[in-house]
DNA sequence: CGGTGTGAAAGTTTTCACAGCG
DNA sequence: CGCTGTGAAAACTTTCACACCG
């Protein structure tokens, strides 16, 4: 397959330099997956104000995000969506497949194995770890959970470079050093605690407590922010 | 139970018409979850840059972010543990017990029914419903799965003032329309899509695969901004 | 001392507004 | 036209630095 491109999207000759905010490439997600949802339903094009509008942003705001990155779009028409897709899964690192390393398979760790979105995005669980003795030799969702002591060895033989760790929190310092030493690159926490790391290892946290705590105040605080303007929905 | 309290930790009286940033109420958040941690290790004051290398935010930070609610801290001792867990309880409004209406009980519904940590942030899921007849009246983790018909009248009845959202992506919106129309406030939506709601409800979605794309970014991008400096563990 | 609370400065992100293009 | 890309301005957040306190 040739690359035989007519003239603007350039994905890469960017401001080549320039650091990129996180909360930038947050909403990058968050428009690529908007911009599934609409090829899925035969939309072509797109233009920032329809594409902010559907997610509650600017036009300002999705013209600047995508600016961080190249130029996209043709002016006068927009952004062709399965173009913009491809540029945004280039620059997310989601156009090739990652293997990512399962540790501890309770409740939610069986639940996110089940979990079909990860593979719509390129993401496979290839490997799953749990101590418990009980568990181990198990298959689950078509996956053999192994005992921790073989994780190091497994992760290095699948060039695994991602880890999730699913244990409860008394245990998640303990996985996080086992991962780092096998080498993983970045981590997904579910337990709620603050991991200690290396600066060269990536981590995010989601603790699923704190998304209702955070709630919890948008709904009952003076102090809570209004807020800006979520898309649809609105009353006059 | 009489409040005999000495003298400074004023929870209320605070900047009293501020509009509190997002990002420092989900910082909160935060430092709640590593105090209850600190006083169930027996620790019973804590300084802002103590707090602040756990879980690496600057000592500034953590004492301008308390600063937007209060004054809790004494100065040349540090804050009080209990007494600032209270505080920030009030704030974020889980010195009460809340009630939450899930919808959708596949995969992840059940697992997040089993999950203990709500609970233990005072969060508690009162009742369930499911669009699938074959699961409509089974009990699962001691909760009975209630047809969807019944989600107004339940929501009302029982004063659930938030939902949770863990039906497939096509199914969402549809979802979040039923919480509203029976009066919900709040939404957590771990479905991939973007809500429209009217601008009185809140939400905050997660997403469980923009999670490992965030990382996959982070991990792979030459426009990644090096991470500030997490807690521990770093190499000379 | 060791530590808080807080203005003022520095830095970052968002919004504005408009030239330029197909 | 309608819409992009982008400097410049505005808004917001973080860091600094220091008075003050027990």
């Amino acid at each position: 397959m040739t690359d035989e491109r007519s003239h603007p999207p350039q994905a890469a000759d960017a401001p080549s330099d320039a650091t990129v905010p996180k909360v930038v490439v947050s909403r990058l997600s968050l428009y690529l997956r908007e911009l599934q949802r609409l090829v899925a339903s035969g939309q072509q094009t797109i233009s920032s104000s329809q594409l902010g509008t559907l997610l509650g942003f600017s036009d300002a705001q999705v013209r600047k995000d995508l600016g961080f990155f190249g130029q996209f779009g043709y002016p006068g028409v927009g952004y062709r969506c399965d173009e913009l897709i491809r540029a945004m899964r280039d620059i997310l690192g989601t156009n090739h497949a990652w293997s990512v390393a399962m540790v501890g398979v309770g409740n939610l760790g069986q639940a996110l194995l089940g979990y079909r979105g990860f593979g719509r995005q390129n993401f496979v669980i290839a490997a799953a770890f749990d101590a418990d003795p009980a568990k181990v030799g198990q298959t689950i969702q078509g996956i053999r959970i192994q005992p921790l002591d073989e994780l190091a060895a497994t992760i290095r033989d699948h060039g695994i470079r991602l880890g999730m760790i699913v244990v409860p929190a008394e245990r998640a310092q303990e996985a996080a050093d086992r991962l780092v030493a096998a080498g993983v690159e970045g981590i997904v926490n579910f337990a709620p605690v603050t991991l200690a790391l290396p600066p060269h290892v990536q981590n995010v946290g989601v603790d699923l407590a704190i998304e209702l705590e955070q709630l919890s105040f948008a709904v009952t605080s003076k102090f809570a922010r209004a807020p800006a303007e979520p898309p649809g929905r609105a009353e006059p």
